[in-house]
DNA sequence: ACCCGTTCTGCTCATCTGAGCAGGTCGTGC
DNA sequence: GCACGACCTGCTCAGATGAGCAGAACGGGT
C-alpha cells in the first residue's frame, strides 16, 4: 500500500477538487490547473471523494424518494415494488407524504387495474384525497372488508371507495356489512346474503388490493368504532397481536392472533391478499413498525409504500429465519 | 406564466430526474427513456432542480472549506485572501481546524515569505503544531511582540516561533522582552536596547505577519501571564476594548482603547500591521466575533483564516457605512 | 541487485452533457 | 380574428467527462 502520507495528501486534494467542482462549478480541466495535477487525476480524485462519502448529495423535496432503500426492501422481502419517502419530523406530515406517494404509485402503475379492492381507514382516505381527478379511466373499486357502520363518523369507509372510483371515472361497489360481528352466526348469515356474497366474490376477483394496517392498541379505529372494547385489545395483545390487516389481527409471526375473533370478521382473508398479483400496503410511522414487519416478512403484500424510518427499521432487523426473534417479539408485549 | 399544474408536474419530474441522476447514476439519456421525455428536457429539469435548491451538495470533511463565504469576505472587506472552515460543534475542535487551515494556507502560499513575523498564543501554537516538517525552505521567523516571561508555562511564546522556523529549516529570532511593561520608562529603556531594537527593526521588515487576537476578558493570556489584573481588564472594557491584537487592546472602532497602557506595550504597532503586504489573522470561535469584526473592518489584516460561524457573523452585520440600505445589501448576497 | 506484482499516471477514444438556436405552442391584448 | 411576445421544445455542435489501456513507479521478497 502507498504510504499514509500520500493517501492523506490525496484526500486533501480530493476535498479541494470537490469544492471547486461542486461549489464553484469549475471544469476538471480548470481544477487540474489550480491544483497542479492532470485533469484525469482530478476525475479520479472526484470519484474517490464520491466513494468515500466526502461528497454528500441529497435531494430535499417533500416528494423525494429513497430509491436505494426501495431497492433493498424489494430485494430483501421479495416485493414487486417499494416506495420509500423521506420522513419529516412531524408525524401527521409523514402520513400525508406516504399517502401521497401511494397515490403517485397508483397513478403511474401499469397495467391499470380493471378492478381495485380497497380497505378503509385514515390512511386510505388520505390516499383517495391525494389522487388527482381523472387519475385513470374506468377503474372500478370494491371494498374488501366491512365498513364502519358503528363509527362516530359514519360513511367514511364508503366515501373512500367512492372517491377513488369517482376520480377514475369508475364505479364503487360497497360491502354493506359491519367489519366485525358480535356473533359467529350473524356473520355467517350476512356472508350468506346474496348481495354481500356478490360483493365478496367481486372483491376476490380484483386485480389489485390497496390497504393499510392498524396498530393493536386502544387508539385503533376498531375501538373508536365500537367493534372492539379496550379489553378486547388487551386480550389480543396478550395473544401476540401486533396490529390488523383489513380487519384481521395478526401476530409478529404472521398468524391470526385470535381465530375465534377472526371467524367473526367479515371480508377478504389473508390468503387472498397473499395470493393477489398486486397487494399494495400503505403504512407509515413509528407505531406501525411491528405490524409492517409482520406483514412484509410474511408475504402479505407485494408492494410496500412507506417512510424511510419504517424502511430502515424493516431492513435493520436480522432475517426472520432466526428463531430467537420469537422471544424478542414477546418482549413487545410487556 | 404557465399554468400551476405544469409547473408542479415539472417539479415532480425534476425530483425524479435528480434521484435517477444523482442517486442511481443513470445517464440523462436513460432517465429520458424512463420518464418519457427527451434527454434535453432531463438536462433542463436537472438544471432547474439545482437552481431551486432541490439538490443539495455538501462536502463533509474536516478539511473542507467554504469557498462562497471566502469570496464574500474577501469582497466585502477588501481582503487579499480568506479561508473559512466548517465549524464543528466542539469549540476545541474548531480551534484546531482553524489552526490547521492557517497552516495549510502558509504551506501553499506563494511567494514564500523570506521572513515571517509571528505573535504568540494558544492559536499560534496550534498553527505551529499543524505545520508539517519541511513545510518550506529557509523561512526565517521573528517575534513581533513581547513574550510571556511571567507566564506559568514559560517559553511557549518562544517555542511557537522556534517550531515554525525549525519546521521550515530557518532561524527564529526572539524578542527578549515582556509584552507589557509596568512603567513607561522601562519600556522605553528596553526598546532602546540594541538587541531589542534590532529585533524590532527586523520585525518591521518581515514580508508577512501571522497573528491571532485575544478577547478582552479575564480569561485573557495577559491576565494569566500576570501582565494585567482582572481590574485592568474591567477598565479596558469600560473604555470599549473588545480584545487585543499583538498585545494592543482595541475598540470596536479599531482604535487603541487605552493609549497609556498601549504606550507601555512592546512590539509592532497596528499601523505596521495595516501597512504590511501580508498580515494573516487566525481567529475562530464565538467569543472572538467582536475582536474579529474590529480587526477586519478596520483593515488590520489582509488575510483572514476563520470558521464559518465567524464568517457569517462578519457578513451578516450590515455595512458600517450604509445605515438604512442595510436590508438591500442583504439581498445582494443571495 | 534483480524480479514481480501492485498501484499510479497520462493517454485515446467514445460517450455524455450544456450552450445556443430555430421553430412551435400557448395565452393575451387589440 | 389575428398578431404579438413569452415560453417551451428538439436540435446541432463543441466542450467536458469516464472507461479502459499501456507504460512508469513503487515496494517487497529473494
Amino acid at each position: 500500500m502507498a504510504p499514509a502520507d500520500s493517501t492523506a495528501a490525496n484526500e486533501l486534494l480530493a476535498v479541494r477538487a470537490a469544492e471547486l467542482y461542486y461549489e464553484e462549478n469549475k471544469t476538471q480541466d480548470e481544477i487540474g490547473a489550480i491544483l497542479r495535477v492532470t485533469r484525469w487525476k482530478v476525475g479520479r480524485l472526484l470519484a474517490q471523494a464520491r466513494e468515500r462519502g466526502i461528497i454528500r448529495i441529497e435531494i430535499v423535496h417533500p416528494r423525494a424518494r429513497r430509491l436505494a432503500l426501495e431497492r433493498d426492501l424489494a430485494a430483501r422481502f421479495g416485493l414487486k415494488d417499494a416506495v420509500v419517502v423521506p420522513a419529516p419530523g412531524d408525524d401527521t406530515e409523514l402520513q400525508a407524504r406516504v399517502s401521497e406517494a401511494a397515490a403517485d404509485w397508483l397513478v403511474s402503475h401499469r397495467p391499470v387495474p380493471r378492478l381495485l379492492g380497497v380497505s378503509w381507514g385514515r390512511t386510505l382516505h388520505q390516499v383517495a384525497d391525494a389522487l388527482p381527478s381523472g387519475w385513470s379511466t374506468a377503474v372500478n373499486v370494491v371494498q374488501i372488508n366491512g365498513g364502519v357502520s358503528l363509527s362516530k363518523r359514519p360513511g367514511t369507509a364508503a366515501a373512500t371507495a367512492v372517491m377513488i372510483a369517482q376520480k377514475a371515472g369508475g364505479q364503487a361497489t360497497l360491502l354493506p356489512s359491519p367489519a366485525i360481528l358480535e356473533r359467529l352466526e350473524t356473520k355467517k348469515a350476512i356472508e350468506g346474503d346474496r348481495t354481500v356474497a356478490g360483493v365478496l366474490g367481486m372483491a376476490r376477483g380484483a386485480s389489485a388490493y390497496l390497504y393499510s394496517a392498524g396498530v393493536a392498541d386502544t387508539s385503533s379505529v376498531h375501538v373508536d368504532s365500537g367493534y372492539l372494547t379496550p379489553a378486547d385489545i388487551t386480550r389480543l395483545v396478550e395473544r401476540g397481536a401486533v396490529g390488523d390487516v383489513i380487519g384481521r389481527y395478526i401476530t409478529a409471526e404472521g398468524t391470526i392472533a385470535d381465530p375465534e375473533l377472526d371467524a367473526r370478521t367479515l371480508g377478504l382473508g389473508l390468503e387472498e391478499l397473499r395470493a393477489a398479483p398486486w397487494s399494495i400496503l400503505v403504512i407509515g410511522g413509528e407505531a406501525k413498525h411491528p405490524v409492517a414487519r409482520a406483514i412484509v416478512t410474511h408475504g402479505l403484500c407485494s408492494v410496500l409504500v412507506t417512510d424511510e424510518h419504517t424502511a430502515r427499521a424493516l431492513l435493520d432487523e436480522p432475517d426472520a429465519a432466526l428463531t430467537d426473534s420469537a422471544t424478542t417479539s414477546r418482549e413487545d408485549l410487556s
